[in-house]
RNA sequence: GCCGACUUAGCUUAGUUGGCAGAGCAACUCAUUCGUAAUGAGUAGGUCGUAGGUUCGACUCCUAUAGUCGGCACCA
């Protein structure tokens, strides 16, 4: 049989070992939409057909679609195998993700060891080796009911299913399951692969349900490409802002506080270093910045709706008998800011800033480090203006945006959120407008967007911020989020031209989103060795006597420190190498050494965090250099390429 | 909150069927005074997360509880 490819080239099916078997998947793949492939050595490459003509184009082992088919079918080798290890078994959903795959089964309440990860997987290479072919086939609603009877979960999916359209289901060898496909053509294909963790995870991901356990995996085309994702994710750890915050002296947690951070003394002196430059910044872009009290008063949050919408999640308290509540969002703070003088048109935009401590009374099985706590600082702000002024602020702001995130090196895609199909506010006239004029404010500074419909906050539309990390993982940070709701609540006016009261459009925006979290993506990211404006310490100085080359060393230090740096120095009785062994590991940016050579000349030798090069220069010219550093805020090495 | 795992010195951790809790780093003391990633010797440091229980005897087994971690759910 002969294959025609999307480029013209043609591909001959050879008649070797299980020609047949091959001939007939490939039909049974053009019939049905699925994947054919290739019979010569290289067995693993797919072809996916790009129209109903019989026309295939490869899909590459290395791209993402072949390995997510690959996962989907070691879902189904590992689900084979638990089929075959635990009698009764039951399956729920068992799809690749983006990095692996999951089954989620239920086993009658056996609690699944670590151990048995390993019989599964034993079980998993024997069928590979069987190597059975994958086979579809097309069954009526009813056949399949009769199939998967014993299946509870399987049976409530396939009732869902249009009863006129034929459903595919999956064999291989004695295993049968209920799936879209496509899939690998045998078992064989699955041959480097890994089960790694064991979780619990609601039927249908919702919590009203059951759990079923779920196992996680990961399988790839060869055992190289195993071992890459594997290192990966030994360098994630080795990144995990947890460790390394314990490590420099970031911040902790105390059983005392679930949930609360403390900053320690680096942490903090990170953080002031982003805060002084967050504030310069917000004066610059003309806003004012205010700071609101953390607890207020119930009748507050009454007309701000938290009360009944949010109330399981805030913390309470009683004063004097009357009930308060400790904020969970800075808005109302700012809208009585606002709402405390009169407004004309005169005065907007009106920008409202404010590093906000909220509390946020978060599950306990959500915590996570500094990624998820109870109490965190928004890089708030609060904008009010007028519809004719939405588009150039959303402009202004877009840049601003820009200007935060690549300082950091950070890379960005943005997210606009449309309105939702019900139990939302507003007119739909002034949702279509705004949520053309994000698009287009978008549009006009040339950022790129992707549109999640539906999926804007009840009170309004919204961009979202994604930051990709040096690693590739994605966090949402920044937000901007126009607001139907709370100036309508709080009776929000300015006074236009015409001398008529109007109503001002709110805007809500974050642009760092929580300083906890922000400080924990860019410790993984930068792995601690922060750039040099926002290092804890910035230089570390280390004479190489102590008695001989202390006294020039600490003057040298009150030098360095007069010119603003941030200067440690390690005077102890210790060898030199040593003391910068500890200076290296505590990622200093910048270490000098001094000795006769410098004591003599008053010139300073540096090393800088990343290359072991020894770099003699004069201190104006050291001085000068740090400086520009500082202000240009350059990164200290390449995030990507840090030898951890 | 739910499922599961984990919790041993400041940190990283060993501890085999229940029988005196062991190490490395850090700290401290002494010697060493040294030019780019760990000088040597010694000292001290533990109610084995907490509270109960079983047992002649519990770090080890059981129950409860707290915290942490991996997921799920949540993130108006």
């Amino acid at each position: 049989m002969e294959l025609i490819l999307k480029d013209g080239k043609k591909i001959e099916v050879e008649n070797g070992k299980n020609g047949h078997d091959v001939a007939l998947s490939i039909a049974e793949s053009l019939a049905k939409n699925s994947i054919a492939y290739k019979l010569n050595d290289k067995l693993y490459d797919l072809y996916r057909p790009i129209s109903g003509d019989g026309a295939f184009e490869l899909i590459t082992k290395e791209s993402p679609e072949a390995f997510h088919i690959l996962n989907h079918s070691a879902a189904h080798l590992m689900a084979e195998a638990i089929s075959l290890l635990f009698k009764g078994a039951k399956f729920g959903v068992g799809p690749a993700i983006e990095d692996g795959f999951y089954y989620d089964v239920d086993l009658n309440g056996y609690v699944l060891k670590e151990e048995d990860l390993k019989k599964i997987e034993s079980k998993m290479k024997e069928l590979s080796k069987k190597n059975e072919y994958i086979i579809r086939e097309d069954v009526s609603k009813e056949k399949a009911l009769e199939l998967f009877k014993d299946d509870e979960y399987k049976e409530e999916l396939i009732k869902e299913l249009d009863p006129n359209e034929e459903i595919s289901v999956y064999k291989q060898g004695s295993y049968l399951d209920l799936c879209l496909g496509p899939h690998v053509p045998s078992t064989s294909f699955v041959k480097f692969f890994k089960l790694d963790t064991i979780a619990g995870a609601y039927w249908r991901g919702d919590s009203k349900n059951k759990q079923l356990t779920r196992i996680y995996g990961i399988a790839c085309f060869s055992k190289e490409e195993l071992e890459r994702r594997e290192q990966l994710k030994e360098e994630a750890k080795k990144r995990d802002h947890r460790k390394i915050g314990k490590e420099l002296g970031l911040f902790m947690m105390s059983e005392y506080g679930p949930g609360f951070p403390f900053f320690l003394p680096n942490g903090l002196m990170l953080r002031r270093q982003i805060e002084n430059w967050w504030y310069k910044i917000h004066d610059e872009y003309n806003y004012k910045l205010i700071k609101t009290p953390i607890i207020l008063s119930k009748e507050l949050w009454l007309t701000s709706g938290h009360w009944d919408h949010y109330k399981e999640n805030m913390y309470t308290t009683k004063i004097d008998e009357r009930d308060f509540a400790i904020k969970p969002m800075n808005c109302p703070g700012a809208i009585l800011v606002y709402n405390s003088e009169l407004h004309s048109y005169h005065d907007l935009p009106l920008r409202l800033g404010e590093l906000g401590l909220v509390h946020r009374h978060e599950a306990s099985g959500a915590l996570n480090g500094l990624f998820r706590v109870r109490c965190f600082t928004q890089d708030d702000a609060h904008i009010f203006c007028t519809r004719e002024q939405l588009k150039g602020e959303i402009e202004t702001l877009l840049g601003l945006y820009d200007k935060i995130y690549s300082v950091f090196g950070l890379d960005y895609s943005i997210v606009l959120s449309t309105k939702p199909e019900k139990d939302y506010i507003g007119d739909d006239e002034i949702w279509a407008e705004s949520e053309a004029i994000l698009a287009d404010a978008c549009k006009a500074s040339g950022h790129d967007f992707k549109i999640n419909p539906g999926d804007g906050a009840f009170y309004g539309p919204k961009l979202d911020f994604k930051l990709k990390d040096c690693m590739g993982r994605i966090w949402q940070c920044g937000t901007i989020q126009l607001d139907m709701n709370l100036p309508e609540r709080f009776d929000c006016t300015y006074i236009n031209s015409k001398g008529e009261k109007e109503r001002p459009i709110m805007l809500h925006r974050a642009i760092l989103g929580s300083f906890e979290r922000f400080i924990g993506i860019i410790t993984e990211h930068f792995a601690g060795a922060f750039p040099i404006w926002c290092a804890p310490v910035q230089i570390k100085v280390l004479p190489v006597n102590s008695q001989v080359h202390g006294k020039f060393a600490n003057e040298l230090v009150s030098k360095l420190k007069e010119n603003g740096f941030r200067v440690e120095i390690d005077d102890s009785e210790e060898k030199l190498g040593y003391r910068l062994r500890n200076s290296v590991i505590k990622k200093i940016p910048y270490i000098l050494v001094i000795g006769d050579k410098e004591v003599e000349t008053g010139n300073v030798t540096y090393r800088k965090y990343g290359t072991e090069k020894q770099i003699n220069v004069s201190l104006d010219d050291f001085i000068k250099m740090i400086k520009e550093e500082i202000d240009s805020k350059a990164l200290l090495v390449d995030p990507k390429n840090l030898k951890l």
